[in-house]
DNA sequence: TGGCCGCCTTGACACAGATCAAAAGGATCG
DNA sequence: CGATCCTTTTGATCTGTGTCAAGGCGGCCA
């Protein structure tokens, strides 16, 4: 299992006077609450580190003293059970805000699945800037809020659904993953594992690689290789998966 | 299944001048964060009704217009399948917010499981609100964190924990419900129903009854009725649960 | 007081998905 | 180009929990 980090690559301010101003993740990232003319005061309070792959930045149970946010690479974010057991509890890209917990503790570990990238700030000096830009603290709750809905949805697949369920339902999740509106793409270059895959959705390796093979078999996707899944029938996967965000008419 | 409600009952503004500041679950709810002094106009935008035992008085997948906030019993919260299957995403009692989902329509449904009573707002009121007290806001953002990391550890519980660890879990969570700090209780009286507990824990009825009958004969707890439970051994309890919020060894 | 009805418990059996095992790819490296 | 290692696939079997079924218990109402 990789280990914590034990020494961020800090990139000094001074060498990078465009830190957020010009970040390129800022217009899916949080920051983009806040002005250009205010983003000096940004910058001022964060630090831009990166971690390796497998390399784990975040550890559950340590103290909380950062806030992070993702510009760069993906990080699978999970629990552990004392004896090994693991649950993914989302994957995270560019853009994406890290730390929200209120305890004094993580309450999830975070590793890196490419190398990644991210901005820094610790918990006081968020504080301060989040009283002085509203807007930012406002952005902060849609976030919240936003993945507090998400993580329903998933107690709802790992309580009540089935192995096929699950895996449309992954499916077609990736497929609108960063396609804010519009058509979901019909072709996904998966970055995780099977095992990935198995630890979100609560099932083995063995379950998935079956199920995606019974999904090829039954024409409804297609797997040129492993990490690639062509969606063929897409309204057979929505029916399967309990037809996404559906308003019940019971 | 209980019926969306018709007509809420309405109690006047006029009727009711210390709605908010004499409001006996405003200790424990979001509204602390505002002022005696500035009661008046968070009062002034709130409508309070009531909903019998039974009534989904929030209906998944309808136009989200309001937020709720719980002031008086215990509703429910639960998103459903097409076929039926019911996912209990949590139970609320006084204090508790509803309806932080940004989307534009409930994410979940709530149902009382005894008479509740509730504080509503318009979504549009509560934005102006919002805007003028950031303690408020900074409050929402507080319980969506808190609300954030409970759906995480439910996600570990659903996808990888076994029916016994669920329900050691859930005993526990139970026994610490409404006690800030300080020593768990031992006698907890439930007030759901074995399919309840089934639907949070991701299980069946008969699983739920099998297993608390085990954890009866190992001692480790008691039954005196079907909605009493007294815990005979915490800390076996506590083991079996995965130790509750340990840091991992690993 | 007795009958009904809903919830809970218990038992017998079934099955989805886990576990165990082995082989097949596919990447990396000397 | 082969050796090694890791991931994925596939097969055989096992098992925890679900499903089906039958009582039991308790509350409620007439």
């Amino acid at each position: 299992m990789a280990t914590l980090s034990q020494r961020h690559v800090v990139i000094e301010r001074s060498q990078l006077p465009d830190l957020c101003v010009g970040c390129d993740s800022r217009a899916a990232s949080v920051c983009n609450a806040i002005e250009d003319r205010d983003m000096a005061r940004l910058a001022a309070i964060t630090t831009s580190s990166e971690a390796p792959v497998g390399r784990v930045f975040i550890q559950e149970g340590e103290s909380a003293d950062n806030f992070f946010n993702i510009t760069l690479g993906t990080a699978r974010l999970f629990k552990l059970l004392p004896d090994g057991r693991r649950q993914i509890t989302g994957f995270v890209g560019p853009g994406h805000f890290l730390g929200l917990a209120v305890s004094d503790t993580y309450a999830f570990s975070a590793e890196a699945m490419e190398p990644v990238r991210f901005c820094r700030f610790s918990r006081p000096r968020l504080r301060v800037l989040l009283d002085d830009f509203p807007a930012l603290e406002k952005r902060l709750l849609e976030v919240a809020a936003t993945e507090l809905v998400a993580a329903q949805e998933q107690m709802l697949l790992l309580g009540r659904k089935t192995a096929v369920e699950r895996l449309a339902s992954f499916l077609l999740a990736q497929s609108v993953m960063g396609v804010p509106c519009g058509h979901p793409r019909a072709h996904l270059t998966l970055k995780m594992t099977r095992g990935d895959i198995a630890d979100y959705l609560g099932l083995t390796i063995e379950t998935i690689s079956r199920t995606l093979t019974r999904l090829r078999n039954e024409r409804l996707i297609d797997i040129p290789s492993t990490t690639d899944v062509i969606i063929r029938n897409h309204a057979a996967l929505v029916n399967l998966a309990g037809g996404l965000n559906r308003s019940p008419t019971a």
